[in-house]
RNA sequence: GGAGCGGUAGUUCAGCCCGGUCAGAACGCCGGCCUGUCAAGCCGGAGGUCGCGGGUUCAAAUCCCGUCCGCUCCGCCA
C-alpha cells in the first residue's frame, strides 16, 4: 500500500481550498484527521498546518481509490489528487473554513502509516505536561500549540522588522564564552582543548553588547536564547529568548520609547489593541508599598494599607515587638468579602507556606467586630484602624507584621493569591507599566555583603554618585547601608499584568563609577580584572554613555496568547526538573566522551 | 532545600475518607454493519504491575512509612 512520493507535488494547503478552486484538480497532502466510513462512500478530514479539507471517495465511482480509503487510519500520511467540487446543498459544514467545498478523490497515495496515537490531535481531552513532552510532535500537531508557535514567528518577524526600521543591526554574541560571578548559577560546558577550563553558556548577551557599543555599533539588537541554572517555574525555563538591545548615546526616556514602541506595535498588529503610550510609570517605592512587589498585578485593587504608626505605642505584644525591632504592620482589606473561619485558614495556610507565623485577621460584620486580636487594640487603635482601611460591614481585613520584607512578601503574595482564587482579576485588561526609581544595590543578609538589584554594570543617577562614595569610604556598616540604599539605578522594568516581561538600565560607561560599584559590591580589584577585565578594557577605549533593555520573548507571547506557562510557546521546553521526556536530556556520556574532556564524575 | 496538589486501561478520569463483587466510565483501539457524514451512527470485542519499594492486616488501589515522576508556589532566578 505504501508508495514513494514519485512525481507528486502537492498543489495547495488543505486548509486554504475555497469555493474558487471549485472545477480545479488538486494535489492535496497531509495526516487523515479522521475518517467516516459509510459503506459505500467513505469521507476523510485530511489535515496540515494551514487546516482541513474533507475528502470523498466513492464506491461506485472510484474502486481503486475506495480500496485504498478503507485501509487508512488516523494519522496516516497521504497524497490525494482529487477534484474540488461544492458541496451538495445541506451537508456544508459551517464549522470548517473549507466547509463549503470538498475533494472528489482521484488517487489516493499512501505515503507512511501510523501507529494508534498516545492521544488524540483534537485537544477536547486535556494531556498530563509529562506525556505532552515526550510526544512533543503529536502535541505540536494540536491546533493550538500550532497557532502559538505560528504568533511567536509573526513576533520575531515584527521585531525584526521594527528594529531594522529604527536602524538597528541585529549582530549574535556567543554561546560559548566566560563564566561571571554575580546572577544566575552558569551552565558549563568543559573545554576539551584546554583541560580544567570550562566556557560558560551566556546568562544575557550583556557585556557583549556593551563592547558592541564600544565598538561603534550604536544601536544593537538581537532574539537571542539566554541560559540560567536555576530552579525552573511557570515562566521560567533554564534556556529562554530574550529581546535584546541596546543603544548609545541615549537616556532612560530614549530607551524607554523604543521599547514601548516595539510592544504597542506587537499588540496593534497581532492582537488589534492600541497600547496607550507613554506607558505609566511607577516607583519600586510605589510598588512595594501599595503591591508589596516590584511587578504588581494592577487589574484588582486589594492594595496594601499602612498602619505600622497607627500602633506605634500599642499594648498589643505582637505588634509592639515587631515595631519595636523595626518592622511594620500593614494590612489589606478584602471587602464585602464575608469570609467564613474556613476560609480564613484557607488563607492561613497558604500565608504560613510563605513562611508566615500566622495570619491575623477582623472580620468587620454589622455592628460588632468579630477577631482574635482586635481586643488587644485600645479603643482609639480600632477606630483609627477602621478609619483608615475604610472598614465596612462583610470587609474581611488580613494583616501581616515583621520585617519590612517580610510583610511585602506575606502580603504581595496573599494579595495575588485572593485575586486569583476569587476572581478579582479582570481578565480583559491589559495593565502595562514601568517600574522606575530602583536602589542600585541591596543588602544582602547571607552573603553579608550588597548585591546588586539590576547588574553591577547599572549606572546609579548622577546625584546620587556623591553617596556611593561615601559610603565607600565611611567603615560604620550601618551608615554605609544607609547610604547605599540611598542610591536609586537608572534602570526600569516594563510589567505587564503583573510578570516582568522586560527590563533595563543606562550602564556605566566611565571605568572610574565602575570601580566604586565594585568595591561596593566587594569584587575586589584582581577579581574584576580577572572576571570582568575585558569588559573594563574595553571602558578605558572611547566607550559612549549606552543604555539598553531586554524584553523576555516567551513571557510576551504567552501573555498576548493568554497562557499561564512559556512552556505553551516553546516547542521543546524542559520539565520543572529541567528534563526534556523527548529526548531524555540531560543523560550519561561515555567514558570516554569524559576522558576527553578531562573529566571525572564524583559521586 | 521547603510547602501544596496529582500519579488507576493508549488518553482523561471515578473509586481512596469508611480496607472485603471496586478493576469501573467515557473517548480511543480491534472486528462487523452502514451511500452524505463531519466529535457520524449501530452491534460485538480486546485492553490494567492501581508510579515504585516496604509495612500494618486474614485481606490494601484504599491505611502507614519511604521513594520516584509531573504541576503550582517559597527559597533561588543580577
Amino acid at each position: 500500500m505504501l508508495t514513494d512520493l514519485g512525481n507528486f507535488k502537492r498543489t495547495k494547503y488543505c486548509g486554504e481550498v475555497s469555493l474558487s478552486d471549485v472545477g480545479k484538480t488538486l494535489n492535496l497532502a497531509g495526516w487523515v484527521h479522521r475518517k467516516r466510513h459509510h459503506g459505500g462512500v467513505i469521507f476523510i478530514d485530511l489535515r496540515d498546518r494551514e487546516g482541513i479539507i474533507q475528502i470523498v471517495v466513492e464506491e461506485k465511482n472510484n474502486p481503486e481509490a475506495y480500496e485504498i480509503a478503507d485501509k487508512l487510519k488516523s494519522e496516516y500520511v497521504i497524497g490525494v489528487v482529487g477534484r474540488v467540487r461544492k458541496r451538495p446543498e445541506g451537508t456544508e459544514n459551517p464549522k470548517l473554513k473549507t466547509g463549503y467545498v470538498e475533494l472528489v478523490a482521484d488517487k489516493i497515495l499512501v505515503f507512511n502509516v501510523s501507529e494508534p496515537l498516545p492521544f488524540p490531535v483534537e485537544e477536547e481531552t486535556p494531556v498530563s505536561e509529562e506525556t505532552k513532552l515526550k510526544y512533543r510532535f503529536i502535541d505540536l500537531r494540536r491546533e493550538n500549540m500550532k497557532n502559538n508557535l505560528i504568533f511567536r514567528h509573526r513576533v520575531y518577524q515584527i521585531t525584526r522588522n521594527f528594529f531594522t526600521e529604527e536602524g538597528f543591526i541585529e549582530i549574535e554574541t556567543p554561546f560559548l564564552t566566560k563564566s561571571t560571578p554575580e546572577g544566575a548559577r552558569d551552565f558549563l560546558v568543559p573545554s576539551r582543548l584546554h583541560p580544567g577550563k570550562f566556557y560558560a553558556l551566556p546568562q544575557s548577551p550583556q557585556l557583549f553588547k556593551q563592547i558592541l557599543m564600544v565598538a561603534g555599533f550604536d544601536k544593537y539588537f538581537q532574539i537571542v536564547k539566554c541560559f540560567r541554572d536555576e530552579d525552573l517555574r511557570a515562566d521560567r525555563q533554564p534556556e529562554f529568548t530574550q529581546i535584546d538591545f541596546e543603544i548609545s548615546f541615549v537616556r532612560e526616556e530614549d530607551v524607554m520609547d523604543i521599547a514601548e514602541k516595539l510592544i504597542a506595535k506587537l499588540f496593534k498588529e497581532l492582537l488589534g489593541i492600541e497600547l496607550k503610550t507613554p506607558f505609566e510609570r511607577i516607583s519600586y517605592k510605589e510598588a512595594m508599598e501599595k503591591y508589596g512587589t516590584d511587578k504588581p498585578d494592577r487589574r484588582f485593587g486589594l492594595e496594601l494599607i499602612e498602619l505600622t504608626d497607627i500602633f506605634e505605642n500599642t499594648e498589643f505584644k505582637v505588634f509592639k515587638a515587631v515595631i519595636k525591632n523595626g518592622g511594620v504592620v500593614k494590612a489589606i482589606n478584602f471587602k464585602n468579602s464575608n469570609l467564613s473561619r474556613k476560609e480564613i485558614d484557607e488563607l492561613t495556610k497558604y500565608v504560613q507556606s510563605l513562611g508566615a507565623k500566622g495570619l491575623a485577621w477582623i472580620k468587620v460584620e454589622e455592628g460588632k467586630l468579630t477577631s482574635p486580636i482586635v481586643k488587644f487594640f485600645s479603643e482609639e487603635e480600632t477606630q483609627k484602624l477602621l478609619e483608615r482601611t475604610q472598614a465596612q460591614p462583610g470587609d474581611v481585613i488580613l494583616f501581616s507584621a515583621d520585617k519590612r520584607e517580610t510583610v511585602y512578601k506575606i502580603l504581595g503574595n496573599l494579595r495575588l493569591h485572593i485575586g486569583k482564587k476569587y476572581g478579582l482579576i479582570d481578565e480583559n485588561k491589559w495593565d502595562i507599566f514601568w517600574v522606575v526609581d530602583f536602589p542600585l544595590m541591596e543588602w544582602d543578609e547571607e552573603e553579608e555583603r550588597f548585591v546588586a538589584l539590576h547588574h553591577p554594570f547599572t549606572m546609579p543617577k548622577e546625584e546620587d554618585i556623591p553617596r556611593l562614595k561615601e559610603a565607600l569610604e565611611t567603615d560604620d556598616l550601618d551608615r554605609k547601608k544607609e547610604l547605599v540604599h540611598l542610591v536609586r539605578a537608572r534602570a526600569y522594568d516594563m510589567v505587564l499584568n503583573g510578570e516582568e516581561i522586560g527590563g533595563g538600565s543606562i550602564r556605566i560607561h566611565r571605568k572610574d563609577v565602575q570601580d566604586i560599584v565594585f568595591k561596593l559590591l566587594g569584587i575586589e580589584e584582581k577579581e574584576a580584572e580577572e572576571k570582568f577585565g575585558f569588559l573594563l578594557e574595553a571602558l578605558k577605549y572611547g566607550a559612549p554613555p549606552h543604555g539598553g533593555l531586554a524584553f523576555g520573548l516567551d513571557r510576551i507571547v504567552a501573555i498576548m496568547l493568554g497562557l499561564d506557562s512559556i512552556r505553551d510557546v516553546i516547542a521543546f521546553p524542559k520539565t520543572q526538573r529541567g528534563i526534556c521526556p523527548l529526548t531524555n536530556a540531560p543523560d550519561y556520556v561515555e567514558t570516554k566522551q569524559l576522558k576527553e574532556l578531562h573529566i571525572k564524575v564524583v559521586e
